[in-house]
DNA sequence: GCCTCGATAGAAAGCGCTTTCTGTCTGAGA
DNA sequence: TCTCAGACAGAAAGCGCTTTCTATCGAGGC
């Protein structure tokens, strides 16, 4: 049989309420006590049950971090910098280790409710809900719903990259500043010249490509620039190669690709490199999000870098009740445009 | 309050025991009454507590997946298939649902160890841990023995490109081929006539690393030709970066560089064109793992396919019990070269 | 027509903790 | 010396499920 509270107890010759305190370190216990207690549990090699725990305490030391895709380094790096700090976090107070786990949803809103339905069976005592959501009406009603029952629930609930619901008070939120960020890469290739852009955004419905693409267009509309093709497609390279042929039918005499993200970008430059177009002679192309493959492009990949890493870990403390949220809503993550090699003056 | 089994009963006019049973399907119920009992869920919106079920049960719907980085595309990869493959077996299963959580060990010894502990005490379903792991004795005992203890507890344990542990019987073993892989890489690399090769190694102590470097040094000592420099450092661009320069000091002759992964390679690449050294001209550059963005590496990195992506949907498979572990021992997964523009004939 | 069996449903005993409510004992203050 | 606060420790009542073990009810079988 596995080894019990009781076990602990008997062995060290006090009541099981004496070794939960001493585990808990939330009550004062004799130092000489605590001690035969800890003795007790080391030899019996005693692992607390979690889920008798959870119960009778009602709340369970699971966050829960969903991504959109697991396999894409954007949410990689928010979601190991965020593990960082809740660990970083629970290692400084008693008792307060926390199992951080990532949930994959695929992007599918049906995978992101079914994780966060199970998350609130757990008690999770927080959820991180990490990268753009689906802006379908219906599912950003059920998320709110859902949300809303976690917060009641007690769970704290944190947006990370993803914009608050309206009119939901109970989620501290970051929100990653796509639009300024997006405009301003556009200003710079209207700036050295380039008419003729093309668009490769993510898919449709989603806040992140919306946001970016409305950036893009704010730049084209305040320069007077009329706008060039658009394709939409998923957030991964093969998305970034097949809009490029499409692109490229549209308007032949593009002078420049803005991808929906860096990952996409390397989709495009690897299709304009196969019709021998060079980068950035013939063609400029940049990207978003500067991951860290970014920079090793060749040429290397001009781009918007949002600081990942931060707003990850922050949404980490968030999650552990270790940062306020702030008074005046939604935080804005700003983002900062990176110039690189891959985008030029167009020819003539 | 929350709503409980007892309000859900009450209101379908049921006992306890029947809304168990309707719930987790596992027990003849009347067709009429599972409807009713179904409805009544559906209004009171009632969702499982699920610590108390736990409890009750000794079971839990949580699986761990252990990786060493999951900012690393290698790790992002594998644990999205091992997502996907849980999460397909569950919706196949009546009350199967699932709880796939990744934990993220930022490859050190003591968090690994954490999570186990934590992974334990939720008394999990299943446990995977991918990717090579250190090979300190002590470490290995110490995870040998919570592995042991969680078989016991009824907790399916895999590996995934990490070796079995000898002597060790309980976990299902999927390790990958890194020795051939290493070793037909660099038989290329002599085949092409090259003899001075450089290697950039990952961290030292760890299994995986190890293997690459033995299958280097096997088709080496084949060929009689004498090892060239090696550097160890992380897994990560700026180690190759620096590495190269370590390895033309101590060479700067050679006409090859063996990365320890794809990540690795592209700093190596970094480097040497800042160095102003032509690619694969002057030096040819080799990768491992096939990484997504390796194809776009220019020029597109010679590598080692790893089928990763298989082999995480394999391990999700085995974790839910979905696939018998085969009698014979761990699985070999093979490795292919795949050859591509950065490894040509060296000049001369 | 009586008994047995299969199909359902309920009663109730925990699962292993946490925590409130009670002590008990010591030392300090009067 | 007596009282009382303070510091610890124990008893016991759940937390919300699951799961035996029992009941009940028809339908056949003899």
């Amino acid at each position: 049989m596995t080894v019990t509270l009781a076990d602990v107890a008997a062995r060290a010759r006090v009541s099981p309420a004496t070794v939960s305190r001493v585990l808990n370190g939330n009550y004062p216990v004799a130092a000489s006590t605590r001690e035969r207690v800890l003795r007790a549990v080391d030899e019996l090699d005693y692992v607390l049950n979690g889920p008798a725990s959870s119960l009778a305490a009602a709340t369970s030391d699971l966050v829960g971090v969903l991504v959109n895709d697991i396999a894409d380094p954007f949410f990689g790096i928010m979601a190991s910098a965020a593990q960082g700090a809740i660990g970083e976090v629970a290692s400084g107070r008693a008792g307060g280790e926390k199992l951080a786990v990532v949930c994959n949803t695929g992007g599918s809103p049906a995978r992101e409710l079914t994780y966060l339905t199970l998350l609130q069976r757990q008690r999770a005592a927080a959820v991180i809900l990490m990268g753009g959501s689906l802006e379908d009406p219906e599912h950003l009603a059920a998320t709110a719903g859902k949300l809303a029952k976690l917060a009641e629930a007690g769970t704290r609930v944190v947006l990370c990259g993803r914009p608050p619901v309206p009119g939901d008070a109970n989620a501290a939120a970051l929100v990653f500043d796509n639009r300024t960020g997006a405009r301003l890469l556009t200003e710079h290739l209207l700036g050295l010249g380039h008419r003729r852009i093309g668009y490769v955004a993510g898919p449709a419905d989603r806040t992140t490509t919306r946001h970016r693409l409305e950036g893009h267009r704010a730049a084209l509309a305040a320069a007077g620039v009329a706008e060039g093709p658009t394709v939409h497609g998923p957030y991964d390279r093969e998305a970034g190669y097949r809009a490029t042929a499409e692109l490229l039918t549209r308007d032949p005499g593009l002078t420049a690709v803005v991808a929906a993200n860096d990952t996409v970008a390397l989709g495009v430059c690897a299709a304009l490199r196969e019709r021998g177009l060079s980068i950035p002679d013939d063609v400029s192309v940049a990207g978003f999000d500067d991951l860290p493959f970014s920079v090793d492009a060749v040429p290397a990949l001009t781009t918007v870098r949002l600081p990942l890493h931060d707003a990850g870990a922050r949404a980490g403390r968030l999650a552990m009740g270790a940062e306020e949220p702030p008074a005046g809503g939604p935080v804005t993550v700003p983002s900062e445009l990176v110039l690189r090699g891959s985008t030029a003056r167009p020819r003539d």
